[in-house]
Parts: structure tokens; sequence; C-alpha cells
DNA sequence: TACGTAACGGTTGAC
DNA sequence: AAGTCAACCGTTACG
């Protein structure tokens, strides 16, 4: 994390592998995009790569969110000590039934919704690992005291389509970056209208380097990210990522656009992103930035 | 030429 | 505290 910060693309735009490009540049090539600009005009323009560009514009249209997903962390588990708790009282009190009608009773009783309910197979391994074990005084001698083993919780996820709700969606604001403003802060622009160029905090940042050429480029100091805590636990979503503020020209806003995205398709399908966030629309309050008819698919 | 996307190397953050 | 893992990122190259 040294002032090595900043790579130069073919185009003499400065960029930081790994990191995505700040938020007033990538609601500036959406408003671009939205302008009639053609995205390799909106390339060369901005000096991102034109694969950049088409995928911020993917993600836009398909999300209805310039802003990045949430980079890093874990997913939240489902197998809680309740669920377990309930899952062996379920078991307890009918020896006879099945994962999937536990699976079930979980929805049925609200111990868990569509969201975040465990799969049938890891309500299995959970009745034969943890419910059978507990039952059995000899567990012990076979050493199976894996309680909520993390190999549990990654296996669910696997087997889990569902998403998980809220979650995901408080993860958006910590990448939320706001260098942004310093080259981009058009609060004119429609777009700004509705999404304040986020903050990447403090100075020494990697502000302002974005979108310039190689020779405008200086060198950010670390300060770079300030991100919140994970999404898990973090106070992030709508509550969180209110709490901060973009600078827009000398005038700061509340900075409200959380609209998670669905992956783009790099590599893997399906990120999780869109798993963990069925509900990101509600996210996308009127100060989001949105297109005129979002449609997150699924 | 313009564009979509797979591959790649990188960062991040929870576990 | 350090390592692992699985997210994400933007660039590049290819079709």
């Amino acid at each position: 994390m040294d002032q090595s910060y900043g790579e130069v693309n073919q185009l003499g735009g400065v960029f930081v592998n790994g990191r995505p490009l700040p938020n007033g540049l990538r609601v500036r090539i959406v408003e671009l995009a939205q302008r009639g600009v053609r995205p390799c005009d909106i390339s060369r323009q901005l000096r991102v790569s034109h694969g950049c560009v088409s995928k911020i514009l993917a993600r836009y249209h398909e999300t209805g969110s310039v802003l990045p997903g949430a980079i890093g962390g874990s997913k939240p588990r489902v197998t809680t000590p309740g669920v377990v708790r309930n899952i062996r009282d379920y078991k307890h009190s009918d020896p006879g039934i099945f994962a999937w009608e536990i699976r079930d009773r979980l929805l049925a009783d609200g111990v868990c919704d569509k969201y975040n309910v465990p799969s049938v197979s890891s309500i299995s391994r959970i009745l034969r690992n943890k419910i059978g074990t507990l039952s059995q005084p000899n567990h012990n001698i076979l050493g199976i005291r894996a309680f909520m083993d993390s190999s549990d919780q990654m296996e669910e996820w696997a087997s889990r389509a569902a998403a998980f709700p809220s979650a995901r969606a408080v993860n958006v604001d910590k990448t939320v970056s706001s260098d942004a403003d310093v080259k981009y802060s058009q609060c004119s622009s429609n777009l700004s209208g509705f999404v304040q160029p986020c903050v990447y905090p403090p100075p020494g940042q990697y502000g302002g380097v974005y979108g310039g050429s190689a020779a405008g480029y200086v060198s950010p100091g670390a300060g770079w990210q300030a991100q919140g805590p994970g999404f898990p636990h973090g106070p992030h979503g709508a509550g969180g990522a209110a709490g901060a503020s973009a600078h827009c020209g000398d005038a700061t806003h509340p900075f409200t656009q959380l609209k998670h995205s669905q992956r783009d398709g790099d590599r893997k399908a399906g990120g999780v992103l869109n798993r963990y966030q069925p509900h990101a629309e509600a996210l996308l309050g009127p100060t989001g930035l949105h297109r005129a008819a979002p449609s997150p698919a699924s």
C-alpha cells in the first residue's frame, strides 16, 4: 500500500489494478452514454478502457446502479445457532421428519425466510453432524464436534442459489469512493441529480487521479479506501451509507446510491452480489442513480 | 471500427 | 497474526 498505486492504461488513463474506478468517473461514463456518446468515444475521452466502459454501462443497464460491487468479505452464514436449535427441536419432536420438511417448517415458522433458509442438503448435514451427535453421548469419541465449521457454511452457500437479503446491500458503500468529485463534481448533470459522486474519503487519496492522463497523475496516498466495515456487520446499507456524504462542488450531498448489482459475469456466473441482495431495489432510493426502468435480472 | 466478453492479475475483507 | 478463500475490480486481447 504505498505510493506505488496507479498504473497507466493504453489510453493514458490512470487506474489502480484491483480497485474500482472512482464513482465520479463511473457516473461520468453513464452520463455521457445517456447523452448519446458512443462507448468508444467515452472510452477515449475518459481514458478508460472500452472493456471497462462496457462493463459499467452493462452493469448500469442491468441493475440501475453505477456503483461497483462490494469487494472482499465473506458470505453470511445461514446455519446460525438459532436455526440449528430449531432444526434440533423439529427433529426431536418428530424424529422421522425429513430435511425438506424441516426446511419448510423453518420457512413456515418464520425462523428463516426464503433468502436465508438452509438448503436441504445443509439441513441433512446438520442433522447428521450436529443434531445426531448431540443426541449421541459417544460423539466425542469420534471427535465429531465440528459445530458450525466453516466448510459447512461455504457448502451451504454454494448449494443455495437464493439470495441473502440486505446483507449484501449494506456492503456497497465500502467501495464508495470519493475521489470522483475532484474531477467530476458536476452537480449540474442530470445524473448527478440522482447520484452524487461519492466521496473517497480523505486526502491523500487516489482521487483526482483517474480519468486524467498519466502526466496528470499524482501519486495517491494511502487513504484511498476509507471503507467501512464489512457488510455483514457494518452499519452499511441505507443507514450506513446515508451517513456518508459526497461532495459535489463545494456542497455535500447525502450519498444514497446503494444499489448493488449483479455480477458482470467475470469468470464466475452469478456473483454473490445478486445472491445476497434480491431486495436491492429497495435500496435504490430516489436519490440513487437509476435508470428509467431498472429491471434487475432476477 | 466498435463492441462484448473471457482471461488475467490484482485488491479486499471475513473467516 | 497470518493465511486462505471467494468476492470484486479494470485492463487486455480476441473474436
